[in-house]
This record gives C-alpha cells, sequence and structure tokens, in this order.
DNA sequence: TGTACATCAGTGAACGCGCGTTCACTGATGTAC
DNA sequence: TGTACATCAGTGAACGCGCGTTCACTGATGTAC
C-alpha cells in the first residue's frame, strides 16, 4: 500500500480491478467508469487503454470478479461438509447471506454487461450449484433428467429471494433472518419430492 | 397523437411518464432523465420541473407505471378464473411471461428509486399474490401463520426466474419455455405440502 | 360582456460537471551487441 | 560491462457530449369586477 510513485505502475490492470470491487461494495454500479476509477489508482485515464480495450470491458472485469468473489464465499461456507443435504442447503444459505451482506457487490455481480466467458477453472456459483446438484443425481434424490430443471429452480429462488430482500423500497414485508432456513427448506421440498 | 403546437401542453406530466415507459420499453432503464424525455415531448428541459421536483422523482414515476402495467397484466392472465390452484399458478406464470416479453419494463419497474408509496387502490403485482395466497389459507390449503413465508417464497422464485432468464450473457441453460410449468408446479409442491 | 391582472406553464440560453476517448508526447525498462 | 535503441507504460491537455439544474423571461389562461 505504500505510495511508490514510480512511473510505471506495476500491475495497472490488477489495481484498476481491485479499485473497482473496492468501490462496488460501497456504490454498486455507479462509479465504475473510466475516468473515476483512473483517478481512483492516481493514473490518467489514458492509461487505462493499455490495459483494457475500453471502459465496458473493464466493467465486465469488475462484475467477473465480483462473481468470483461470491463463488468463493460459497465454497468457504461449503466447507468440508459431506452431508448433500446440508450441502445443498449450506450453498443456498451462503449465496443469500452473500447476496444480503454485499448488496453492491452482488448487484455489480450479476450486471449485464459483456462478460468474459468464464476461466473454465474459475470457481462460478453456477457451476457450484450444478455440482452440488450433480451429487444429488448420484445419491438418486432427484431424476438424472431434472438436473437442469433443478437447477433453475433453486437459483431462481434465491436470487430472487436476494434481489427482493435488497430493493428495501419495495418489499417493505420481505421477512428476513430466520426465514431464510424456511425458505430453503421448501425449496428442498420441491427439489426432492417433486416427481412430473 | 396530432402535434398541435399549442404553447400549453395539457397534460405535459402524463406525456412525459408516457414516455418515460414507452422509452423503458425498449431500452430499460438508460435514457431516462430529464434531458432526453423533454426533447421526447418536444419541450424544453425546464418544463419537467412545472411537473416533478427533480429528475429522480420522474424517474420514480415512471418506475410506478411499470409495475402498476405489470400489475394490469396478471389481472387479466386472471380473468375470472375461480379454481384457488389455477389462479396461483396463472399468477406466477403471468408474472414470468410479463418479465420475459417486456425485460426493459420490468427491469424499470423495480429499479431502485424513491418510489412513492403506492396509491392503496391501484392494483400491485405485490397485493395480486398476497391475496391469492390469503386464498390458499381460506381453502386450508396453507397454515395461516404461513401467508408471509409463502408469499416470499413464491415471489422470489418467480422474480428470481426473470432476472435470471433476462440476463442473457450469464445464465446460458436457463430452461425457456415449457419449462415455467414444471418451475410452478414445483413451486406449488413447496408451498402446500409443506409443514414445519 | 369587456377589460385588468394574477397565475400558470411554458421558452431559451447558460452553468459547471464528469464522462469516454483521442492525440502527440515522454520517461522507464529491457535487450542486442 | 557499457551503450544504442526499440518497446513498453505512463502523462497531460483537449475534444465533444449529454446531463441536471438555474436564471430571467414570456405567452396563454382564467378570474374578479
Amino acid at each position: 500500500m505504500k505510495k511508490k510513485t514510480k512511473y510505471h505502475h506495476g500491475n495497472l490492470a490488477d489495481a484498476l480491478l481491485r479499485a473497482g470491487v473496492k468501490e462496488a461494495r460501497v456504490n454498486g454500479p455507479k462509479n465504475l467508469g473510466v475516468t473515476h476509477l483512473a483517478n481512483q489508482v492516481h493514473v490518467s485515464p489514458m492509461a487505462v487503454y493499455r490495459h483494457f480495450p475500453n471502459g465496458e470491458s473493464l466493467k465486465a472485469g469488475i462484475s467477473q470478479q465480483a462473481r468470483e468473489e461470491l463463488a468463493r464465499y460459497m465454497l468457504k461456507a461449503l466447507g468440508q461438509e459431506t452431508d448433500v443435504k446440508k450441502r445443498f442447503l449450506t450453498i443456498g444459505r451462503s449465496y443469500i447471506e452473500f447476496g444480503l451482506s454485499e448488496p453492491g457487490l452482488f448487484s455489480v455481480a450479476f450486471l449485464d454487461c459483456d462478460s468474459l466467458p468464464n476461466d473454465e477453472d474459475d470457481p462460478s456459483s453456477r457451476s457450484i450449484f450444478h455440482d452440488a446438484i450433480l451429487d444429488l443425481s448420484n445419491e438418486g434424490l432427484i431424476e438424472h433428467s431434472d438436473i437442469e430443471q433443478v437447477a433453475a429452480f433453486a437459483w431462481s429462488l434465491v436470487h430472487g429471494y436476494v434481489t427482493l430482500t435488497s430493493a428495501e423500497s419495495l418489499s417493505p414485508a420481505m421477512p428476513k433472518p430466520e426465514a431464510v432456513n424456511e425458505l430453503l427448506e421448501r425449496g428442498w421440498l420441491a427439489i426432492t419430492k417433486f416427481r412430473k
């Protein structure tokens, strides 16, 4: 963090992304422009273009960072838990926890921007959901053919809950804390007990 | 629609809101600023301030319009249907239909802006959900004490589905058309069969 | 019914701002010989 | 090891733009008498 005023910054691309994530944490999607972030990093706006073709791609990079942070949070919450149901509920719960405790990051994560296709081995919340649902299928708790449907159901449920609960102005009565457990148990019921 | 160039516009507030809704339909939340909308209505920007204290409140008004349009769509889909389950599924389905067919309006509807508290008798999607769930309770299909939980569950599910499916860049594999029925049936299961 | 006048609902020019992006440039770095 | 030079990674000034908002203003409308 020392203010070494060297002419060459070192790793400006990373610094810009980190500044963007920091900004996103506080202010959400506002202020993720070229000029503002360049100022944050004490660099002239033009320097940004050495590392990103344009402002949009910088924003996309920040969004990607936010998605990875979400995924890391979920993985950390999962830990070494082996029980398949607990794993599944933890995934949902951690997704919601992250969304509610980091609303700015969460909204930036799902910003609609040109997103670089995910690096194969980067963790993504989508792949975490998917893997867990594969496990459910392997355990015989759901039909193999239901995998996609279950993924859509589970992801929709938790994503919608976060979105609506964060938009304070709109959902005066989204029940907050203990409610999450029941929400997840309901989801679990719908996922494991549904037969066409 | 005739271009009567009278000095006094007649009903500029309405015209601005309608121009905003039109813009929202096409471009979502972008371009809902004072200057742009004033241009659309062929009026000087200053004229806007005769009707709205500032740009933010104009945007809030447009958002409100969008929410009402969603609610009207849902009510129309409900029609005179009396079967309580069909009513409930129709509410979910029409919410999703609206969201997917009018992504711009939908996103503006849930824009996070200073929203005027809803007029009591304006239809709102929230109150439609709530009424239908009251019916479920009256029919004995759910516990009375579960009303809030069920509302959160149902709304989260459909809202999340729309959000994720609309964000094309992020959810390459959200299954689209027939899938909705199964999603709703799953939801119905979780709502009516869950016991604490 | 006619006129005076307050009020209402616009105009049009201007402001300062931050934005994304382009330009020609220069200081620092690394490599070839 | 020393030097010449290409390349890399920044600077700094400038551009045109649309934004929200303020100003002093004027044309149209409606009401009192």
